[in-house]
DNA sequence: GTCATTATTGACGATAATGTCAAACTTGAC
DNA sequence: GTCAAGTTTGACATTATCGTCAATAATGAC
């Protein structure tokens, strides 16, 4: 290897990722990720080719960390906990950072009419693993469901999460969107 | 009145909620908005001031029509049914169009982070007013809840209307938003 | 019919973002 | 040390959008 390159790959790509995350794909410029990474613009393109392209780069990193996590906090306790525990760690995930961040994959999704053919792949790429992660937790659980059933149930507790953050979006606290879902769980599973 | 306004204020914003409804407030141009009424930029700065102005006139229509007929398919049968109407009518509203044009409110609120102070405030106000519809509706079916209970439950299903709604920008066909809908209307009032 | 008032029109300058490129620079391989 | 390969840099042309404005046109009031 010749002319090396002068940054650091995966710090640029997480610094990226934080640009997106709060700016989404359409918004953030190269510019904003020129100047959250320290990389001139020229270097970007040089590198990457494309903005779209360090976005699927950041979006894959996001979604293989959030999916490991995901798992490991749907693998324990009977159906409603680990609903729980999912739905705690979406909501926490969608509210970090101030000012909060939101949820980089429904803001994402919200642009995929305008988005390209690879960044709407990656995103019902992630909600089907997300929904086949939930499937099998809650099939897998004391007192689970039989399959077709979870797979129906799980497909419902993904979609209330994506609602979870258009609500986070439109102004509620961390506490209210808890609230909802402790309500959701125990509606869902008769535990109220 | 001496100079008179040459074109049809409703039209035009009739029209401009189409393109608002397909692009998003913030993809759309001024440009976009004279090409669809015929009525020049120029003239569009005058009438109105700025892209913003337009959108709200054009979002206050939207939400107001949503909501009435929303209203309407709340008034009649027990809760399930309720909910189930209401259900359907948002999947419909998401997925009209071709190609679909998705969620005007949802859309919006994912933008909120970029808007204004009176766009956040156009969709925290609709979703509070449909919040009121849905708890005031199932707490008054012949099987209702008490109302604690239904305002907390009436939070739940707007979430998951929201939800739909992300679920359909990802790609989601209305038969699967409808199964889905079923589903959890089915879970959360045991009726399966 | 005249006029005052408002709307319309097309052009203008400003700003911001994109993608490209040649020149300069850096560095590992030999 | 020299060199070739790849990187960095700053500048450039292009395109798109915005908001404004002076000139022109239209029309209701009198």
């Amino acid at each position: 290897m010749v002319g090396v390159r002068q940054f650091d790959e995966q710090e640029v790509i997480a610094l990226a990722l934080n640009v997106f995350w709060r700016k989404g794909l359409g918004e953030a410029t190269m510019q904003d990720l020129a100047e959250a990474t320290g990389v001139q613009r020229g270097s970007l393109y040089n590198a990457y080719g494309d903005k779209e392209a360090i976005f699927l780069r950041a979006f894959d990193r996001y979604a293989a960390d959030f999916l490991a996590s995901v798992e490991n906090l749907l693998a324990n306790g009977d159906v409603a906990t680990r609903l729980r525990n999912f739905l705690d760690s979406a909501i926490v995930n969608m509210t970090g950072g101030s000012p909060p961040r939101g949820c980089l994959t429904t803001r994402t999704a919200l642009n995929a009419g305008i988005a390209s053919e690879a960044v709407r792949g990656r995103v019902q790429h992630l909600l089907g693993e997300l929904e086949r992660a939930v499937g099998k937790a809650i099939n897998a659980a004391p007192d689970g469901p039989a399959l077709p059933e979870a797979n129906r149930l799980a497909r419902v507790v993904v979609t209330f999460t994506r609602g979870l953050a258009v609500m986070e979006r439109a102004g509620y606290s961390r506490k209210q969107l808890k609230e909802s879902a402790a309500t959701f769980v125990d509606a869902l599973i008769g535990g109220a």
